[in-house]
DNA sequence: TTTCTATTGTGAATGAGTCTCAATAATATA
DNA sequence: TATATTATTGAGACTCATTCACAATAGAAA
């Protein structure tokens, strides 16, 4: 079934109603591999015409993080960000506390270790926050850095 | 040199005071070996006679962090808690989705894995947040949940 | 169409944490 | 010990991300 075909009928499938919102959202946070906050969707939708308020983008954040179409992150920023996950497959994060450049891992030892280490202590493993915070080779200048500042 | 000693000519050294708020909420986190948060610290000081205003406790948390008595962490719950290093060994934490115990852990091999994926894409890993949420054996039904709340 | 009720927008509220500023107290100095 | 200097404190205003209440709106079913 097409994606977008998806998205609907889950909504339908849940009660949920289909709204142009909804739909906007989804494309919005579907529209880039970034790692992008709240207010950034909220002011992309705004800029190409399509202002919908903060709470419903906060509500639609929900609905989606629900329905498994997206993830939540938090990277101590003190408050969230957003991932789409067209690909299902799991993977961590690298940070560049340098230049804020943000890297996808998984390395299966550590995915295999760390259900060990649950078991070890007599638990189930249901989730996990891997985060890796590093610098970059360009440390202290980084041409990415400056092509995000300008 | 005893602890306090030191904590006492830190201050000095660093050119900052010796007062009886900072005394207290030192102690006070020294106190456990739990993972409290901020108002935790603020309400048990203040439950003991030795009332602080909360701008205070948040300062002085982040001197204490600053000279590495204590640890700040982030389990997603939208506030910060809190660790002693008496003990200076690292550690990272398992979380129980269940009963909200926390086990400390860790592994050698996955701290090296973290320097070896790093390493992998030129990074210089600096620090790492590394957490497990789980649940325990005896979910749902968990004697350490009953005791916490009565 | 009409009806039903989920969803939306607005703006107020929340809550952790930060900031400002006048009063206070720790330390250095005489 | 008295005085001067200035870091620290307390109070409360403020910030910022996120949530909430509620009246108006608009999907969807009949
Ligand atoms: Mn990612
Ligand atoms: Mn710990
Ligand atoms: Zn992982
Ligand atoms: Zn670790």
């Amino acid at each position: 079934m097409d994606e977008n075909q998806e998205f609907i009928s889950i909504l339908r499938a849940e009660g949920l109603r289909y709204t142009w919102q909804r739909q906007a959202i989804w494309d919005e946070i579907k529209s880039t591999d970034e790692h992008r906050d709240a207010d950034d969707i909220y002011l992309s939708l705004k800029q190409a015409g399509k202002t919908i308020s903060r709470a419903t983008v906060y509500r639609t954040i929900d609905v989606l993080v629900k329905y498994g179409f997206i993830r939540k992150l938090e990277f101590g920023e003190g408050r969230m960000r957003l991932e789409h996950k067209l690909d299902p497959a799991h993977h961590d994060h690298l940070v560049c506390e340098n230049c804020g450049r943000i890297i996808e891992f998984v390395d299966d030892r550590i995915e295999d270790l760390q259900t060990a280490v649950c078991q070890q202590h007599g638990f189930q493993l249901t989730r996990h926050v891997h985060q890796l915070f590093a610098r970059c080779q360009a440390y202290p200048d980084c041409e990415y850095y400056q092509s995000q500042h300008r």
